[in-house]
RNA sequence: GGCCCCUUCGUCUAGUGGUCCAGGACACCGGGUUCUCAGUCCGGUAAUCGCGGGUUCGAAUCCCGCAGGGGUCACCA
């Protein structure tokens, strides 16, 4: 039994996405479960549309998704060159083979032309097929100009990984440029070449191509190659289910979910539960997990929409239950610029306060900032508590007098915090939703904090005083 | 327009003739957790399974038709 080898294939023409990282997830899936390998080949056959630094940035992606590759551009490979522009030789070497074999032939319209022929044929509302157009007698190849496949129109059957059996008529098969006139070969055609010599198993592509595998069926019998299994794996639709997730329109750089600090685990559970899962009621799923457990034809047919609340889900979800030795590697590059002043057993028991409240880790910031800095009093805080708001500045600051005073005699640790505000409560007749958020927002000039007694005990009996005594200056101004 | 594909709660989905007047998760709503936010626990709203015909004792599940959506018809991938 041959090795499983997939591929990811994609242009450089910008930035992945979690659409196209999907097909990459479930083609690097296949080859490791299967103890196979995972190739990398940049498909860069149209210099136009290629943006500069996108095969770094694709080749960044990947690894930072974990998804490595055994092959590619950058680590080589018994298969190489990786990059279909240092392939040029070898397409031509094969476009020949079909010019000998009367298979293929110089284009002979000018794109005028063409574009009458398509332009009467959709007045006609027929079908436009340039095999009815063909030259009388092939004519070779000729340098400079674009080389045609031609097809021998008939019925398929094949079977899809995911679709199932599907059945293409004559009318899906057409002849179609291999060969541009620049010397370049168009995708249709270098893929083909490129899966056969790099002993490509498994093609794993989405379904914009699936109209065309006729034609690519038909060509696999003009080189006489078989063709490897193909698996087609429907769109990730955008948020409004309209359109196709796309860069034009909607989907974000992946990238920029791992700088937002969503996690690895988190955007790869997210996009393999996307259109799958595994007929159980699990819905998160750890790398370990989908390598053992993915299966290419559990893939759901109809196309998904990316649901951006859900990974926000899985990703809070993820931080929760990350070891706090992990959290902290993982937030080095989430803290605010004060945290560089704290030693990091400090920031260690700041994250242990905020992991259960992370949703992604560039909340860190936000949420832990009073922690590291002195922060200036914002009297609107007390004014948008809506309890509070009912007390008179007066009774506000007798409140918070009357706080000093019992801290004054606190040790500060947890329990003696406890113990003693709860006492004062009492004393002052009042509720803790008051005291205790007068309390908060004056050592921490926020609405919200991890509970009181925790925060006050990290801050420490200066901060926490100082902090309170400035509250209250602030209120008799 | 031709050809092809798709259609279960708002979203991701379970489901392959009976245990489904449809289950789980996210989101949303309500309640508990004797401080806020988050979390957590408990509960709730939500799909007559796109529509219409069949087949069958019985259909989300099989068949036919229709509709809607999507893809494709490039010297783009």
């Amino acid at each position: 039994m041959n090795k499983i080898r997939t591929r990811f294939a994609p242009s450089p023409t910008g930035f992945l996405h979690v659409g196209s990282l999907r097909t990459a997830l479930f083609a690097w899936l296949m080859a490791k479960q299967n103890n196979g390998d995972f190739i990398l080949r940049i498909e860069d056959t149209d210099k136009s549309r290629e943006v500069e630094g996108s095969i770094e940035h694709i080749i960044k992606s990947l690894k930072a998704l974990g998804l490595n590759y055994n092959e590619g551009p950058d680590i080589k490979g018994p298969y190489g060159p990786y990059r279909q522009s240092d392939r040029l030789d070898i397409y031509k070497e094969w476009a020949m083979k079909l010019v000998d074999k009367g298979r293929a032939y110089s284009e002979i319209y000018s794109e005028e032309e063409l574009q009458n022929f398509r332009n009467e044929a959709k007045q006609s509302k027929e079908p436009f097929l340039y095999r009815n157009f063909r030259p009388k007698k092939l004519n070779g190849y000729k340098e400079g100009q674009a080389l045609r496949f031609k097809s021998e129109p008939k019925e398929y059957l094949y079977n899809d990984l995911i679709y199932g059996d599907l059945k293409t008529p004559k009318e899906a098969i057409d002849d179609f440029i291999i060969l541009k006139s620049d010397g370049y070969p168009t995708y249709n055609f270098a893929h083909i070449i490129d899966d056969y010599l790099m002993k490509i198993t498994h093609i794993i592509r989405s379904s914009e191509f699936l109209a065309s595998v006729p034609k690519f069926l038909n060509l696999y019998e003009a080189l006489e190659i078989d063709p490897p299994k193909m698996a087609t794996a429907p769109a990730v639709l955008g948020p409004d289910g309209k359109k196709k997730l796309s860069k034009r329109d909607n989907a974000k750089d992946i990238l920029e979910y791992l700088n937002e600090g969503y996690l690895k685990d988190a955007l790869i559970s997210f996009m393999a539960t996307l259109g799958w899962n595994d007929g159980t009621r699990q819905e998160i799923f750890s790398v370990d997990q989908l390598i053992q457990k993915f299966s290419i034809n559990k893939v759901q047919r109809s196309p998904a929409n990316f649901d951006e609340k859900r990974l926000l889900y899985i990703n809070g979800y993820l931080i929760r239950n990350l070891d706090l030795d992990e959290l902290q590697v993982l937030s080095k590059s989430f803290w605010p610029k004060e945290a560089q002043n704290y030693q990091e057993s400090y920031q260690r028991k700041v994250l242990a306060l905020i992991q259960e409240r992370l949703k992604y880790l560039g909340e860190i910031e936000a949420l832990s900032l009073f922690f590291f800095k002195e922060l200036d009093v914002n009297k609107n805080l007390i004014k948008d508590n809506n309890k509070l708001r009912e007390f008179t500045n007066e009774q506000i600051i007798k409140m918070l007098e009357a706080s000093l005073e019992v801290l004054l005699e606190s040790d500060f640790e947890v329990d003696d915090l406890q113990l003693k505000l709860n006492d004062l409560l009492q004393k002052l007749n009042q509720k803790p939703a008051i005291l205790f958020s007068l309390i908060r927002i004056a050592t921490t000039q926020s609405p919200s904090s991890p509970g009181l007694f925790e925060t006050l005990n990290l801050l420490g009996k200066d901060r926490s005083l100082n902090r309170i005594k400035q509250q209250i200056s602030a209120l008799n101004n």
